[in-house]
RNA sequence: UGGUCCAUGGUGUAACGGUAGCACUACAGAUUUUGGUUCUGUCUGUUAAGGUUCGAAUCCUUAUGGACCAACCA
């Protein structure tokens, strides 16, 4: 028997009403506006809805939310479906809130004929001076005491585009003192002659979001509709036309948005980022895009655990986005190929090595037993890791340093005998000797040494240019801070540098996932030819040399 | 200064009136042909004050702090 895991409160509803009897099976509904990417948030909602109808009864269904047709376009529609099947969820229905224009407007006729609604010649200044303040109450609209017969015909004409935009709107006949300002006399719809991704031009009225939202639940009859908190207050206007139109009760419930630090999550704020060229588009590998992640090597397996792990709740929250990079990680570090790859080099001549060199095995992934393992090139002259190297060394350094001794990985153990600098004093080539005794896999040499290196057979080292990405914004959290969060870019999120790979690199392919050793993980970027290859850094491996060196710094 | 929602270590999340737990982070150690991985251990918490109760993170009251609401956006 596996350990119990407790229930978030969503699941704790379901199981009451699916134990009460309440419902026999669930639907929800994933419900994203076209009118940008999704983002690392919407994946936690994504994962919320579709992973509650995993695991009870029922289905989910994607419903574009597409009542603005100023904002919104198909190449959203497709980016939004691409993704979610990315993230490895499979939708019941593909619909659309526009499918319901017709069914919406029938509505409205039906809310007009019970005297609950009407049309307004307010304009939308003169509306905000009607509904009031949170503190005081608003006043009634000149003309909410139109007849129902005046309203019919005004609502029709409103469709048949005999008003201009901005001139009427329909507003719900509610109560302009209410406590909840969504209910004083909500506008229900407005005039827009404005061509729809899918409607063409077939409407020139649409439908606000409360009257489309809640009614669109009801028709695909919804039975837990799941939003964020900020939607709380539309609940109460939700449940009501929900009443007055006596359609199947479907039920908000609301939960907290994820928060991750050192990014920005809010379409307006990536909308701005890509049109002002911070970033290169939607899917630029720093942007926290689902579009963007998948470019940088996110695997969804990743991203599904991370929303797993941080669950739902109602509180205020701020993700660290260490927890993220710890799901990445530890997924990677499963499936990753092993490779090397030397970014910053100095040359290794070994001078007591002879002949034209040879072909050493190494691993392809020590995590799997069934990698299996792949030929390297050896010879005398390789590259190393600049870093690697060090000719006065501080304490509890084991890397490479004069008359000292370190095992190049799946290859020998060497000693630096000689340190060859040009006029800058600048080091430009290490002589080393070479134990033979002590080749990997058959170690008779009986040295122990505390480094391992990566290198590179320099004779043949293919070259790679290697784009280095880090945190988009330099603080947790740029929307808090003073001025502009764009103020707050991080100017070294990206940084290209070229690579000396290993010739076995020459066949990687785009779903590839590789470690390259020592240094993090990468994959091929959308960019790459196969004459000039390009990897993202997806993520860097866990340094425990760098936190050696702040401890002793400090 | 109206209404609504929320409050548990640095972070996220459990405990459903009965021993405050898990994960991430941090720190210490062991292992390691990646200073990676793995393993072991340690630190850190119920916003406050009252009340109910044999017993309160949990129920009640008040306070405090935070979020949301005055788009013809969603």
């Amino acid at each position: 028997m596996s350990e119990e895991k407790s229930l978030n409160f969503l699941e704790e509803i379901i199981e009451q009403d699916l134990s009460s009897g309440k419902y026999t099976r669930i639907v929800t509904r994933f419900p994203p506006e076209p009118n940008g990417y999704l983002h690392i948030g919407h994946a936690s909602s994504i994962c919320l809805n579709f992973g509650l109808t995993k695991k009870y009864p029922g289905y989910t269904n994607l419903r574009f939310d597409d009542t603005n047709p100023t904002t919104e376009e198909t190449e959203y529609v497709e980016s939004i479906k691409e993704d979610v099947q990315w993230l490895g969820f499979t939708w019941e229905n593909e619909l659309y809130a526009s499918d319901y224009f017709p069914q919406l407007y029938a509505f409205a006729i039906q809310l007009i004929k019970k005297g609950l609604a009407y049309v307004d010649d307010s304009s939308s200044e003169e509306m905000a001076v009607q509904k009031g303040t949170p503190t005081e109450p608003g006043v009634n609209s000149p003309f909410r005491d139109r007849t129902i017969e005046e309203n019919l015909q005004l609502f029709e004409d409103m469709k048949a585009g005999k008003y201009p935009d901005g001139t009427k709107t329909l507003r719900a006949k509610i109560d302009m003192s209410h406590p909840n300002m969504l209910m004083r006399d909500p506008v229900l719809y407005r005039i827009k002659h404005a061509h729809h991704h899918r409607t063409g031009d077939t409407w020139c009225i649409y439908p606000m979001y409360d009257f489309a939202h809640g009614q669109s639940d009801s028709i695909e009859n919804v039975t837990h509709s799941i939003c964020t908190m900020e939607f709380v207050p539309h609940r109460e206007l939700y449940d009501w036309l929900i009443t007055q139109l006596g359609i199947y009760p479907s039920h908000q419930y609301e939960f907290a948005r994820r928060n991750i630090n050192y990014t920005v999550t809010s379409k307006r704020k990536l909308l701005q980022l890509v049109n002002e060229g911070h970033v290169t588009g939607w899917n630029d590998p720093r942007m926290p895009t689902i579009s963007g992640l998948r470019r940088r090597g996110y695997t969804p397996e990743s991203i599904r655990e991370f929303c797993d792990r941080i669950g739902i709740a109602k509180r205020e929250n701020m993700v660290d986005v260490g927890l993220l990079e710890f799901c990445l990680r530890e997924h990677l570090n499963r499936i990753a190929l092993r490779r090397m790859v030397v970014f910053n080099p100095v040359k290794v001549v070994l001078t007591n090595y002879e002949g034209e060199g040879e072909w050493l095995d190494t691993e392809n992934n020590p995590e799997d037993p069934n990698g299996g393992t792949r030929p390297i090139r050896f010879s005398k002259e390789i590259w190393i890791e600049r870093d690697d190297f060090m000719d006065n060394p501080p304490k509890k350094y084991f890397r490479l340093s004069p008359g000292n001794m370190v095992r190049l990985k799946s290859a020998y153990i060497i000693r630096c005998d000689e340190v060859k600098k040009d006029e800058k004093g600048e080091v430009v080539e290490l002589h080393c000797t070479y134990i033979p005794e002590s080749k990997s896999g058959q170690d008779t040499s009986g040295i122990h040494v505390k480094g391992t290196l990566h290198w590179v057979n320099a004779a043949d080292a293919l070259q790679v240019e290697v784009r280095e990405y880090d945190r988009l914004f330099k603080v947790e959290d740029p929307t808090d801070e003073e001025g502009d969060f764009k103020d707050y870019l991080n100017p070294n999120s990206l940084q290209v540098v070229t690579g000396y790979a290993e010739r076995s690199l020459e066949q990687a392919v785009l779903q590839d996932r590789f470690q390259f050793i020592r240094k993090g993980y990468y994959c091929l970027d959308t960019d790459s030819t196969p004459e000039h290859l390009i990897f993202n850094r997806t993520v860097t491996l866990k340094d425990g040399w760098a936190k050696v060196q702040k401890n002793e710094a400090s």
